[in-house]
DNA sequence: CGTTGATCCTGGGCGC
DNA sequence: TGCGCCCAGGATCAAC
């Protein structure tokens, strides 16, 4: 689901509402998607957040390290202990402290959350009905409990996301990551991750290096993660447009002039997605429930037959490899 | 090695 | 309120 802007602004969410907090205990209700030995974590305090390309890392004082990626569907959601919030105590007035509740087989009480969550006590909560419910819910597959009685709900209705208990020592060189996975023999796990989008060291000199005889087309080169990392269909679509670059065109034959464009252009779509909160199209909002504008700003992307922000011609939406892609094929050359 | 397509999941929406 | 199909902010993995 999100792309960088997007988790971007969940890590400066957690950064805001998690640091110096330590983790009591962790429920995982879906086994598949934590990876490692939680306990490794416990009782030591949140040092800080960060994001390299999509993936967030949340680091402990005992040099150990959450690594979270939310894939398509992924949602975190921070909420204070309520008991200090008697707004939200009295909205769920309904539900007695001591009765239960089931999500997937697992018994809670009402008193291990305090009071049931509602996220309709959160700014407004998600506009769709599947996620408008009281935390944690059926989409609720594990659940970060922190000393303070605060929950981090993960949430992921297509279950593609999954977090990982690693070991500190990461060595991040340039563009590759090598990470120990504590729990499982350390086997070496790794990850192959491009220059983070952001980063100053994408230069046109790196790109033209990484696209020199490459078959595929600029829109899946701009998606590979191992070139680039942090750029997802969304933005893909969005940088090619002010690029004026069509997507369909090979990443091989792009000249110096457009890889300069595209370069110019990538921190200037990203930032100003971070500034309007990402993309809350379906699944994506923010750590407090809240959501991302960009989306109403968007020039193509999910613009299919709507008019062209700058020209008024018609935007197409055509496959490449499996994903959609949007342009107008007016302003993309 | 580079490239393509199937695959992990669940749900919404559309056509019939 | 059925069935079949396509769609969805991602990224592995096998097969050519």
């Amino acid at each position: 689901m999100p792309e960088l802007p997007e988790v971007e602004t969940i890590v400066r969410g957690l950064n805001q509402a998690i640091v110096g907090r330590k983790i009591r205990s962790i429920d995982v209700l879906v086994d598949k998607l934590f990876i490692g030995n939680k306990n490794k974590i416990l009782n030591s305090k949140i040092l800080g957040v960060e994001r390299l390309g999509k993936t967030i890392l949340i680091y402990f004082e005992n040099k150990y390290l959450l690594q979270i990626h939310l894939k398509m569907t992924g949602q975190l959601i921070f909420l204070e202990n309520k008991i200090k919030n008697s707004k939200l105590e009295t909205r769920n007035s309904k539900q007695k402290p001591n009765s239960n509740f089931k999500i997937k087989n697992k018994i809670f009480r009402i008193s291990d959350f305090g009071f049931r969550i509602s996220t309709q006590g959160v700014v407004g909560g998600h506009p769709d009905k599947k996620y408008n419910q009281p935390l944690p819910h059926k989409y609720t597959h594990i659940i970060i409990n922190f000393t303070d009685g605060s929950n981090l709900f993960y949430n992921d209705l297509r279950k593609f996301g999954w977090m990982a208990i690693c070991q500190r020592q990461i060595e991040i060189k340039d563009k590759i990551l090598n990470i120990k996975i504590s729990d499982q023999n350390l086997k070496l796990y790794q990850q192959i991750i491009g220059i983070d989008a952001l980063s100053n060291k994408l230069t046109p000199k790196y790109l033209t290096d990484k696209f020199k005889n490459r078959k595929i087309t600029i829109k899946q080169a701009l998606l590979d993660q191992s070139i680039i990392s942090g750029i997802g269909n969304i933005y893909s679509d969005e940088i090619l447009f002010c690029a004026k670059i069509l997507p369909y065109k090979k990443a091989g034959k792009l000249n110096e002039s457009e890889i300069k464009t595209i370069i110019k252009f990538i921190p200037i779509i990203l930032n100003k997605s971070i500034d309007l909160g990402g993309t809350s199209r379906s699944d994506y909002i923010k750590i407090d429930g809240s959501r991302g504008d960009y989306f109403n700003h968007a020039f193509v992307y999910g613009r299919e037959n709507k008019k062209c922000r700058k020209c008024n011609t018609k935007i197409k939406r055509i496959k490449i490899g499996q994903r959609s892609s949007h342009f107008c094929p007016n302003c993309q050359k």
